[in-house]
DNA sequence: CACTTGACCTGTCCGC
DNA sequence: TGCGGACAGGTCAAGT
């Protein structure tokens, strides 16, 4: 579930820990995992300095100094987390109990560092993957092609969302937010807070949204997405920081697995249903 | 063409 | 206690 909250969380944590150092060498258990051959490997990995740490949409894109980069997609349940061996995590450091365990069995790809130091990709359902390409290759993916807009970005705007979600006029409301290709970045769990700051029921189709509500959905999701990254994303069940924290989010989530409780803003209770597919909570009272 | 559904996977939870 | 099945939900391919 990592969303754009909790990508740039970890791109912020990783761009800190990782800058500068040097690979020295790569293992993995699950082909899918990791992809590249031994001999790209071992030609522009090995001996690599990482350069930077990026993200677009909901990937992550560690760039080397042999012009390749590592482009890494978690998917669902993965997980990218250091771990510094030189540093004691014992004796009561918060994040003793998950780092100190790694690698453990849902660890699919290991990077070593010269100073011995690792970086986990851990990733229970095996969904995600990380790719060793050129990187003057990555804009030329089709995945790249497509991406919408980053709504985090400073020409991002009510007009732009606006126009961006009218390209499926037809879908759900809750459909069109979670394309990426009409926003980048944008998931389950802050499709449903932002339809919900916005009072827009997740089924409505984009053609029946009134100008007003576009601007509403627009500040809502911006503020959704600010206050996550502050909070250092949601940890629903899987998510974990490159430094091993879990987010906090969700404490603060407004209908996000709130079925059954209280809408915090009208008292209704908060329903769960299925919308484009997917589990999606919302409050039949005050989201029209 | 626009849109929805199924596949990819594993761990957890629920009912019998 | 064990077991089958539903569910979690990002993206792509296949289906309507």
């Amino acid at each position: 579930m990592p969303e754009l909250p909790e990508v740039e969380t970890i791109k912020s944590g990783l761009q800190t820990l990782l800058k500068g150092k040097v690979i020295e060498s790569l293992s993995f258990d699950w082909p899918k995992s990791y992809p590249n051959s031994l001999a790209d490997t071992k030609q522009f990995l090995y001996g690599a300095k990482i350069v930077k740490v990026r993200r677009r949409a909901k990937v992550l894109i560690i760039d080397l100094s042999s012009d390749y980069s590592l482009v890494i997609h978690l998917k669902m349940t993965g997980q990218l987390v250091y771990k510094d061996h030189k540093v004691r995590y014992g004796g009561g450091h918060p994040n003793e109990s998950l780092i100190s365990k790694l690698p453990d069995k849902s660890t699919r790809v290991i990077i070593t560092f010269k100073d011995t130091s690792q970086l986990f990709f851990n990733d229970q359902r095996k969904f995600g993957w990380m790719k060793l390409m050129p990187t003057s290759m990555i804009e030329n993916l089709d995945f790249f092609k497509k991406l919408g807009p980053e709504p985090l970005e400073k020409d991002f705007s009510a007009e732009v969302l606006k126009k961006r979600l009218k390209r499926r006029p037809n879908s759900s409301v809750k459909a069109a937010l979670l394309d990426q290709s009409v926003i980048a970045g944008v998931g389950n769990i802050y499709a449903d807070e932002t339809l919900w700051g916005a009072k827009v029921k997740p089924a409505r189709l984009v053609k029946d949204i009134k100008n007003g509500e576009f601007t509403k959905l627009y500040h809502a999701l911006v503020d959704v997405l600010r206050l996550s990254i502050k909070l250092g994303g949601s940890t629903d069940r899987n998510y974990l920081s490159a430094e091993g924290k879990k987010g906090s989010y969700l404490a603060f989530a407004s209908v996000f697995r709130k079925e059954d409780q209280a809408c915090p803003r009208c008292g209704h209770t908060i329903l769960k249903t299925r919308v484009a597919s997917r589990g999606t909570h919302y409050c039949p009272h005050c989201q029209k």
